[in-house]
DNA sequence: CGCTGGTATTTAGCATTGCTAATGAGTTAC
DNA sequence: GTAACTCATTAGCAATGCTAAATACCAGCG
């Protein structure tokens, strides 16, 4: 296999790419919709909006948090009507947690909101930029996923 | 002005950029070299490799933290001797926060953890992927910094 | 069936890290 | 020279993560 990314032109970019990444990152995070969630819990919203549904013990390996942690996070999202807890159909140890419509409009709402923020700060960029970053975006999305 | 980016498929590229960071940010802030430090403290650090030296309340404006919390953080950094308090010249209320050689090599290695992590995540993508992220790597810096 | 071992969740208690309010020392403006 | 302001700190509180132990349940084996 070729090794494309050891070069010194490479290892700029990796590491300028890395310092973009954490710090757009960081002001990414700080744009929340609502202050009465915190981070953790607005990332299980969005991981029970990926999966549908899924029971304590996977959302605390999901969010690599432990379950303990986990049981206090669905408690506290159940009492602000959020997600809904059913009893899981095979096994009665678990139980299955889903989001609520009230989460849905959350989650559209936040994505929003953080879609607008940075759609703003690209019209800071000039044409050729904005291309670019266009171009990236799918390639960064995958990166992200490897 | 031109508004770039108002069409459809530049709000998926935004959306696709948004959530790509968003998730990146979140894998490299857990390549940690030292567990022992808190993100916030390696943060401050960082400030300081750039600042050079700086008072604590400067250092609570830059971090977005309040002055009380920058007091306990500093306070911690100088019991691990990464940081040099110093009185400050001009104004005897205030101290000169500085960083040591120690904390400087710390700064250096975390920075080459997170790179290296970085340049292997990236050995999955092919050569036009990857041609395209190094053109894009300082536009997304640009953009981080606006 | 009944026991033994394993798994899912929860409870209890603790550590970390942020905050606000109040204090003390030092500076600045009138 | 004193009143008002600023900087750092102390004290105490809230949020959010953790580990260890308890509870409830499932699965397999005699």
């Amino acid at each position: 296999m070729p090794d494309l990314i050891h070069d010194g032109d490479s290892a700029a970019a990796v590491s300028s790419l890395r310092s973009a990444v954490m710090l757009l990152g960081r002001r990414l995070k700080h744009q929340r919709v609502d202050e009465s969630l915190s981070p953790t819990e607005m990332s299980v919203l969005g991981t029970l909006a990926r999966c549908g549904s899924a029971t304590p013990g996977e959302l605390a390996r999901k969010e690599h948090v432990q379950p303990p942690s986990m049981t206090r996070i669905v408690a506290l999202l159940e009492a602000k009507g959020l997600v809904r807890l059913e009893p899981h159909p095979d096994d009665r140890r678990q139980k299955m947690v889903s989001r609520t419509e009230q989460a849905e409009a959350m989650l559209a709402e936040s994505r929003d909101k953080r879609n607008a923020w940075l759609a703003n700060l690209a019209e800071g960029l000039d044409e050729d930029e904005w291309d670019t970053l266009r171009a990236a975006a799918p390639v960064l999305e995958k990166l992200a996923h490897l």
